[in-house]
DNA sequence: TCTTGCGCTGAACACCGTTCAGTGAACACC
DNA sequence: GGTGTTCACTGAACGGTGTTCAGCGCAAGA
């Protein structure tokens, strides 16, 4: 597209490779868009390669190009999702100024993430175990999902106050977190089961765990 | 086989055509059978038709004479996963006399339960809201997946005493239930992430729920 | 102008769930 | 015993899936 390019790749510049690099990139978020809709849409469990392909205008091996393969687009869009994910979280811990009224923020924020991102949390958290495997195999530093539970071990450590070690700490966070996705995943595995409603269960588990 | 089944055959005695129910019914729990050593293996997700005709020495169009499609199988195998957990929940209400303790007991089995049984549980509650749903859907009374819930509530109403009303107690059901669903999916979700173990989260989210 | 490399396609492979015409044997009746 | 019917069962087929790959056309570089 740029005219200049040529004159560039000439030289070998980095410049020019890159901007090969990004024209591949570009294209590689436009198929991820179009499966996060498609995924948003019906379910990451809909979405087969021939549709997405589809749906972006190519042939379905030239998918393979972009992504080694369909699970390798799921861990994409999973990293999207965690990256919500931990939005809301600190979103929800914004909203108070205490640590025990933080922590309640940001779990009750994660269990509106879940109940406004159906097809997201299910595709994170209750799709397939090896996507979420995966993404803490990597274990890298700045990744959302280890940023959104070392974030509520943060909380749960100002919680808990000085006096208590983090063990203490990671055992509430991981309370918390444990009790909203039993509420979050028991209403998309069951829509009209559980008669509560998920912000009374929610109430109710946060009351026992915060309660001194 | 039997060499008076003809005689009987000629009068329509139901005693003959029942021994021909019989014999489907037979070969009907052979497959069922064999299509939950292959779930309990491999997941119900792995499980194909034709590998499960393979498995009991049938071509796969065969099956589809036993049952409707793989959904209804899937199904099938939720009624012996629901019966089975009842079973667990019976036995751990069991272990206390008093009601709060019964309650601590059946839903401490219930996770218990989950752990033992990881992908009779993944199907049960994970794999397909539609499996469950239709379970609940034909809401016959002696369904286990109903008298499992109801045993709960039983447990919750008799832990809150006389002068609690019904919602109160299946708010009291439904968290503890809620709760232990959460440790248990989480845990079946990601093996090696939460850090505290099933058994001490168990604790702390009773403690919450169930100490006044 | 020729060559190289790259993006892309279409066909193919091996599966999948599901359907269905056809087969052979067991049964019911004359 | 012969005959028509029912029944369990098979094998092939259809349309779908994920994935691979030879080959094609075009743009870039020599």
């Amino acid at each position: 597209m740029d005219g200049k390019s040529a004159g560039q790749a000439t030289k070998k510049i980095p410049g020019v490779l890159t901007e090969r690099q990004e024209e591949k990139e570009r294209v590689r978020e436009r198929i991820l868009d179009a499966a996060q809709k498609m995924m948003i849409e019906d379910g990451f469990r809909a979405l087969s390669i021939r549709k997405l392909a589809t749906r972006v205008q190519y042939s379905a091996g030239n998918i393979y190009l972009y992504f080694e393969n369909r699970d390798a687009i799921a861990r994409e869009l999973c990293l999207r999702g965690y990256a919500e994910m931990l939005a809301w979280l600190e979103k929800g811990a914004a909203t108070a100024s205490k640590p025990g009224a933080k922590l309640r923020g940001a779990s009750a924020a994660y269990l509106q993430f879940a109940l406004a991102r159906p097809e997201m949390y299910r595709l994170i958290y209750m799709d397939d175990p090896a996507y979420l495997e995966a993404v803490f195999a990597e274990r890298r530093e700045d990744d959302p999902a280890t940023r959104a539970y070392e974030l509520l071990i943060d909380l749960a450590a100002a919680t808990l106050g000085a006096q208590a070690d983090r063990p203490q700490a990671v055992k509430l966070a991981e309370s918390c977190w444990a009790a909203m996705h039993g509420i979050a995943s028991l209403k998309l595995s069951c829509p009209t089961f559980p008669r509560t409603s998920p912000e009374i269960l929610c109430e109710a588990a946060l009351d026992g765990l915060l309660k001194k």
